[in-house]
DNA sequence: GGGGTGACGCGTC
DNA sequence: CGACGCGCCACCC
């Protein structure tokens, strides 16, 4: 089937539930390989479906988000996440507390 | 068709 | 502690 790295991605950031977050090597395991973790920062810049792919949602192995290139100006997902209950510590997300665990299916 | 780059992660120096 | 390189896929030129 046509399913490639790019879309077995946008499966897994939809399926992040809400006030939890996701990193992006989690994604990039959960969709296969670990090592798409650079294949997953592309395709949420790609970003085609920002309403079901809630990209703020996933954050890098530090629990911080990208203010560089992030799709509001970084602290708009900052935000975002805090508005769902995510707390953060410095700038960081608290991952001990709120990195999604994906139900073993 | 080929080459370079990127919202990353991890190992190694 | 910091810096660098490698690996993977997809997109742009």
């Amino acid at each position: 089937m046509g399913q490639s790295a790019f879309e077995k991605i946008y499966e897994v950031v939809k399926q992040i539930p809400y006030g939890q977050v996701a990193t992006y090597g989690q994604v990039a395991a959960i969709a296969g390989n670990r090592r798409w973790a650079r294949v997953v920062g592309y395709a949420l810049h790609a970003n085609p479906d920002p309403e079901h792919i809630p990209c703020h949602r996933v954050v890098n192995r530090e629990g911080r988000v990208s203010e560089a290139f992030a799709f509001g100006g970084g602290n708009r997902q900052v935000e975002l996440l805090m508005a769902e209950g995510v707390e953060f510590v410095n700038g960081y997300v608290d991952l001990a507390h709120y990195q999604w665990e994906r139900p073993s299916y």
